[in-house]
DNA sequence: TATTCTAGAATGAACGTTCTACCCGTGCTA
DNA sequence: TAGCACGGGTAGAACGTTCATTCTAGAATA
């Protein structure tokens, strides 16, 4: 990776400097387009929030669709590493109880379902970002299908295909519930997940 | 309503003129929205795609929000026809197939997904459009557990909301699913959807 | 001293909105 | 019936603001 012949010191906590005004940017960004929306979060804002000069951001990003794409590309990291924490469990239906009520909070929360909905609305538009968001859904789909074989039992090809479309459907349909209704109570819908993740995995 | 004393002519054109008008903006302003979001549609833009001056846009709209209102308005209009149509049937589970069919199909529709993403996620940071598409929920999810009184076998409260929640989030889930994976074939969600929704009935 | 980091002014385009003026059908006046 | 004043529908220029982006130059660091 390093290019550079240096002292051991001086090169890393130059990209490491570089690496944290990278996140101070993506992290004011990322609370600039849930508020605003991409288009409505203005490099000035973001600049602001970021507590760091406008022509500054250009040093590290060339415009305003590379933020974008940077943050959605975050998103799509930390799905996978989700999906990597519950495969590598050794008791699946304690596990996967647990991850359900997680991922129902983390649907119900107002703020990941604005930023995600925001991804959404821009991937069905944007061709860019939708091929990130489409090429994520081909990892975390393969992911989720050979954890469900991991889980459950002995089941058809078919059988997994509806079986991950299904769960698929059911959490990002709970985002779209949580911001449709917010009164929703969060218990009684992670108990109802719980309840038809065991019927789904047959556990 | 009239106020005016006048010729039984001249007046109902006028407003009828000023309808057509109002629609004609409304049509642009949907597809400008469906291609470059709420805050990416220009009222420019708008005013080039509906064929009038941008001046002349205000004479119909305050600004660009009550545009925004509209739009959201006029789907949610939609939805409730929808649903009022399927509780008026006498054969329940034919038509309830049909609809099914049929709403997948919507829910499979590029530019429909575009639009209604676009909503939710102005929804998620837009407190007056929040207000409206909650306010549509309710009645839209109100009616739901109507027709499924009507439709299925007798049922506890509880469970009626159960699968209520279970049927709207499968149907917004398949929406955004449709953005992530372009590929799905319609006919075997459409299976599915049906299997699935026979199955929640009890029919 | 040389290089990198950083702020802030500058640029030109595009924005939402308002203003001005024209066109044209209608009804009043003579 | 001829001429005229009126008013709504309409286009387009104009306004001040904000946008994304680039440029310039000073500050910090090595």
């Amino acid at each position: 990776m390093s290019s550079m012949i240096g002292p051991a010191e001086t090169e890393p906590s130059a990209s490491a400097r570089a690496e944290i005004r990278r996140a101070q940017i993506l992290d004011a960004a990322a609370a600039c387009f849930r508020e605003h929306g991409f288009h409505g979060a203005s490099i000035a804002r973001i600049s602001r929030a970021s507590g760091m000069s406008a022509g500054h951001i250009y040093h590290y990003f060339r415009n305003k669709e590379e933020i974008i794409e940077a943050i959605v590309e975050q998103d799509v990291a930390r799905i996978l590493d989700v999906h990597g924490r519950l495969r590598a469990t050794t008791d699946p239906e304690a596990t996967t109880m647990v991850c359900v009520a997680e991922a129902v909070r983390n649907m119900l929360d107002p703020d990941m379902a604005a930023l995600k909905l925001e991804i959404l609305a821009e991937a069905a538009r944007n061709a860019r970002i939708a091929k990130l968001v489409r090429a994520a859904d081909q990892r975390t789909r393969a992911s989720l299908i050979e954890t469900l074989c991991a889980l459950g039992k002995a089941r058809s090809a078919e059988d997994l295909d509806d079986c991950a479309d299904s769960l698929c459907a059911m959490f990002d349909g709970l985002m779209t519930r949580g911001v449709r209704n917010p009164d929703l109570d969060a218990d009684t819908v992670t108990r109802r997940y719980q309840r038809m993740v065991k019927s789904l995995l047959q556990l």
